[in-house]
DNA sequence: ATTGTATGGACCC
DNA sequence: TGGGTCCCCTACAA
């Protein structure tokens, strides 16, 4: 089967349209005409791709079931018409061109080509194995068995160990939380005692320039991205699982990143670092995932990270332990910074309520103030300047508060954006100005709203088709502004090959990340660096990507 | 209210 | 070396 399979390639390769075209305008016999022969790369579209491929997978395959003959045919023939070099031909030969004229206008007419492209991204080489090994399946040595009856004994009564209750949190993690803080901050992929790696801490505690430089104009900007390339060494398995979050820390000396996963792990990967594995530190401060991190632009050395399992701690490098910041019992889901110093924090659950969390102060001093829908809340984003509005992504509708105005239950929101189908699964406000705000739903739309003005329901100025499927397995596509300037944001994509693509807010597509060898899986978590030309990506088995210039 | 299903990736035998 | 299997706590449609 196997051997077939790359038999068939050889033929589809080794006749080109142009060579069929030209036998047959030797042979003189245009039933069908060209045009039919002229391949149709299509370039599909958001709707459902995948559907579409599948299905075309699945003709593909068909027609090699039906036809493995007629192939066989041609190759061997094909082989020996090479060695013969005679220009004239008999009718047989002219038969078996007219055969294979109209077999590779069938294949066509069904897509081979973009089959083969999509059969090569299946059988692509193995995953990067930079950063974290891959664990040693651990096999228990078992003491050598006798049966009693060998041995001469009576038989036991034996009796059934009873059934776990939670089987999924028992096996695949230790604790059901985290203890409470400050936790020392031990990498679990380093030998155990061995202090953090210097190089790593000052790294940490390294500020970014804070001149801000003149935004580029778009076509410079475009030129930029292009320019931003990845390769071997830019893809790293930085965590276990799969990533629900990553951000770039604010340093452009080099280019180190965070990413956490499903198991509550942050992984920390300084490209091109010589400690831990491959410049990857693996910590465990949490137990469940951790759906948002982000670094407090006011102190680097110190790293945010909030968990499912209800817990929002602070790595502090300096400190090298995990301080408590807010803990509920469980169903944390997302935070912002709320003041410039980063030290007070908006925080949502999963519950729909949302915290103003101050870390100056002890314990869970914290307002609670909705009672929506249950379940609903996504995603909480502070406007950049005025620091007292942040907006919610709530069910099918963002809501915009002013922290100053929160009530226990029914604060009224200054404005709410109106237009989604379906759940909204991100509400980011614009990086410099705040008056845009970029959402994207569940519909298949991602939306851009004038929010310059705050009325009581601000216009939508873009809409734009994303496909947003991406099933159970995926963490959600969002798209997420590029902090250096206020129009425009990345987006990962389901799209084959796979690609991270920029947009303008006008909905202008600006650049499509793509790599044949070296980016081949879905990057659901994708984010720009807030001031160096770099962007990462993220995907479901722990691997971060780079693209920089 | 309950049930079914879509969906990607890689690990392991 | 390739295909079977697992992952899973989600959103939506029926």
């Amino acid at each position: 089967m196997a051997t077939r399979r790359t038999k068939r390639k050889a033929v589809t390769k080794e006749l080109t349209p142009d060579d069929i075209e030209a036998t047959v305008r030797r042979s003189s016999r245009n039933a069908l005409g060209p045009k039919r022969l002229q391949y149709s790369p299509e370039d599909s579209t958001a709707e459902t791709p995948s559907k579409k491929s599948r299905a075309k997978r699945h003709v593909a395959k068909s027609s090699q079931n039906k036809k493995p003959k007629d192939e066989a045919d041609v190759e061997n023939s094909d082989v020996e018409h090479t060695f013969d070099g005679h220009g004239g031909l008999s009718l047989y030969e002219l038969e078996r061109l007219e055969n294979i004229r109209q077999n590779q206008a069938f294949l066509s007419s069904i897509n081979l080509v973009q089959a083969t492209e999509e059969l090569k991204q299946l059988s692509r080489p193995k995953p990067s194995q930079r950063g974290l090994m891959r664990q040693a399946a651990v096999k228990e040595v078992l003491p050598a068995r006798k049966s009693l009856r060998l041995q001469n004994k009576e038989a036991e009564v034996l009796t059934l160990p009873p059934e776990p209750r939670d089987t999924l949190i028992h096996e695949r993690s230790s604790q059901v939380k985290k203890p409470h803080g400050p936790l020392t901050m031990g990498p679990v992929n380093m030998e155990e005692g061995n202090e953090l790696p210097s190089q790593f801490v000052k790294l940490c505690c390294e500020d970014s320039a804070k001149e801000r430089k003149m935004a580029l104009d778009l076509k410079e900007y475009r030129a930029a991205l292009k320019n931003m390339t990845i390769t071997e060494e830019k893809v790293a398995k930085v965590v276990k699982d799969r990533i629900f979050s990553a951000a770039f820390h604010p340093c452009s000396s080099s280019l180190l990143m965070a990413a956490g996963d499903k198991w509550g792990k942050v992984g920390l990967w300084k490209l091109g670092a010589e400690w831990g594995d491959d410049g990857v530190l693996l910590f465990e401060p949490h137990t469940r995932p951790v759906g948002c991190i982000a670094f407090s632009s006011a102190r680097p050395s110190q790293l945010l990270s909030l968990s499912y399992d209800g817990s929002l701690r602070c790595m502090d490098v300096e400190k090298a332990v995990f301080d408590d910041v807010y803990d509920i019992e469980d169903g944390l889901k997302t935070f912002d910074f709320l003041s410039h110093d980063c030290s007070t924090l908006v925080v949502g659950n999963w519950y729909g309520d949302v915290s103003i969390v101050d870390r100056r102060t002890a314990g869970n001093s914290h307002e609670s103030l909705h009672s929506l829908d249950p379940k609903t809340l996504r995603c909480v984003s502070v406007h950049p300047l005025q620091k007292q509005y942040f907006a919610v992504a709530e069910s099918k509708v963002v809501s915009i508060y002013d922290s100053r105005c929160l009530k226990k239950t029914k604060s009224q929101a200054v404005s709410q954006l109106r237009g989604h189908s379906l759940s909204i699964s991100s509400a980011y406000f614009s990086p410099c100005t705040g008056n845009r705000v970029l959402t994207s739903c569940m519909d298949n739309h991602i939306r851009i709203y004038d929010t310059s003005a705050m009325t009581t329901n601000p216009p939508l100025l873009t809409t734009i088709r994303h496909d947003m499927h991406t099933g159970r397995w995926l963490s959600k596509l969002s798209a997420v502004w590029d902090p250096k300037r206020e129009d425009c944001f990345v987006v990962g994509s389901m799209m084959k090959p796979r690609r991270v693509q920029v947009f303008h807010e006008s909905g202008q597509p600006q650049h499509s990340f793509t790599d044949n060898e070296n980016l081949s899986t879905v990057l659901s978590i994708a984010a720009f660096h807030p001031t160096n030309n770099a962007l990462l990506g993220g995907n479901a088995s722990g691997r971060l990507h780079v693209f920089s210039s």
